[in-house]
RNA sequence: GCACGGGUGGCAGAGCGGUCAAUUGCAAUGGACUGUAAAUCCAUCGACCUAUGGUCUACGAAGGUUCAAAUCCUUCCCCGUGCACCA
């Protein structure tokens, strides 16, 4: 296997905003990179979560671009420490995974990031691993011993951690296992290299001391930045309803960037494209409006192609710009004994009666042009009906 | 084990006998407007009905007091903090 060493392309690499922090130093890393040797890195997922976002997909798209140069690139599945719950994630479930869970919500993943990585490449192919397969076979002893790297004040350290002794609230003495955990997978595949996102920083670092001491090897931690609604600062994700999930069709997933507030233009343009910063600053002077269009194509083309792009980009168009309505909706049938809000209940469209007649009464249903105004509102033949701006169906009569 | 503080709508978090279907913030939904499903402003945000009103269900669970309980009492379940050795 040739290594890429390029030092140009290696800069670009690092240039697209992502990384945030390169531990110990961004020097030794790069000349590392350009030594010709093929290192080893990995990037760990959580098995629990197959809600994959872009701010899972652009850390995908970085480790990839490594794994272009000719590097090993380890995706490991967390699935021994998603028992416990990483501590920075306070809504985290304990829950117990099945082997079955596990392997189905693997297969999701794969699913979801097949566009971001190659994984026909046969020569380097990208390897997936689950920690489950070291961790569980760790004596109490073993345990015992790997916690005496640390001290508790060490631990402490840990800004979650800082804050809520600060705050009084708990600290599970196991949560204090989980960067010896996430330390460990670094000995137990002996990589080179750690991905991860800015939050996971503690957890590396007890993964670097571990190397150090146990294998006297030195880990590089490349810390990725962690994508936020400018507007509330709160993190990508689905406990917080934000973000642009990557599972969805290409449509929706049009819309879901178009619906992006304006501030995160500029750091999607980077983390999660490949367009030039050259180009994007012209694409950005064409205003928000259309700079948001370019990304979203841009992004639904990376996830299905590019006439799928197209197609969402006109049916976005049609629907939202020119308030159209879109080609392919719902069709419910309304029987001859049933009111059209029992249907419209029925089909999921709306959530109660209480509602529809809400939506009525508020002027979000409409027939064409005309709006509804009469809950009681029976169609006499097939009628297409815009309840709000987002939900179409046909009635067939 | 003991002491104290809690469990309220998707989340955070008020209320502490009637004016509470429950303040407020976030999220969500709708409207206006627009450059878009952005921003801003306004409205809505338990269900059902013969619908500017009415009924029912709901503030951890089960009982109770009261004309009246999210609010008081009892029991139970759950959560948190502190105490514990140095007496």
């Amino acid at each position: 296997m040739k290594v890429i060493t390029d030092i140009q392309r290696i800069e670009e690499i690092f240039a697209r905003g992502t990384v945030v922090d390169i531990l110990p130093t961004k020097a030794e890393l790069l000349k590392r990179l350009t030594s010709g040797e093929r290192l080893r890195m990995y990037i760990g997922f959580d098995p629990t979560s197959t809600a994959l976002h872009l701010g899972h997909a652009k850390n995908i798209m970085f480790a990839e671009e490594l794994r272009q140069l000719g590097h090993e690139v380890i995706i490991l599945f967390g699935d021994f420490t998603a028992q416990i719950g990483d501590p920075s994630d306070k809504a985290a479930t304990r829950k117990q995974l099945t082997v079955e869970d596990v392997k189905k919500n693997v297969a999701g993943w794969v699913a979801q990031v097949k566009p971001l990585l190659n994984f026909d490449d046969k020569e380097n192919p990208p390897l997936i691993k689950y920690n489950s397969e070291w961790l569980s076979k760790l004596s109490f002893t073993d345990v015992v011993n790997l916690a005496s790297n640390f001290t508790v004040q060490q631990m402490l350290e840990r800004d979650m951690f800082a804050k809520r002794l600060k705050e009084n609230t708990p600290i599970h003495l196991h949560e204090f296992m989980y960067p010896l955990m996430q330390g460990y997978d670094s000995v137990a595949m002996d990589v080179d290299i750690e991905i991860c996102g800015t939050d996971q920083t503690f957890n590396a670092l007890a993964g670097r001391t571990l190397l150090k001491r146990m294998k006297n090897k030195d880990k590089f931690v490349i810390a990725l930045n962690l994508i936020a609604n400018p507007k509330t600062g709160e993190l990508m994700s689905k406990s917080n309803g934000t973000g642009v999930f990557i599972d969805q069709p290409s449509n929706s997933l049009f819309g879901a960037v178009m619906s992006l507030p304006d501030p995160m233009l500029e750091p999607l343009f980077l983390n999660c494209t490949r367009i030039s910063t050259t180009e994007k600053d012209s694409l950005m002077k064409e205003g928000p409006r259309q700079a948001k269009a370019h990304l979203a194509f841009d992004i639904v083309k990376r996830f299905h192609g590019e006439p799928a792009a197209k197609s969402a980009e006109e049916a976005f168009e049609k629907t939202f710009a020119k308030g159209g309505v879109p080609e392919d909706i719902q069709e419910i049938q309304l029987g001859a004994d049933e009111s059209l809000a029992e249907v419209l209940i029925k089909s999921g469209i709306v959530e109660s009666k209480t509602e529809w007649r809400r939506l009525v009464l508020d002027g979000a249903v409409k027939n064409d042009d005309s709006k509804i105004t009469d809950p009681n509102f029976t169609p006499t033949e097939t009628v297409v009906l815009k309840v709000g701006k987002r939900r179409f169906v046909k009635i067939i009569k």
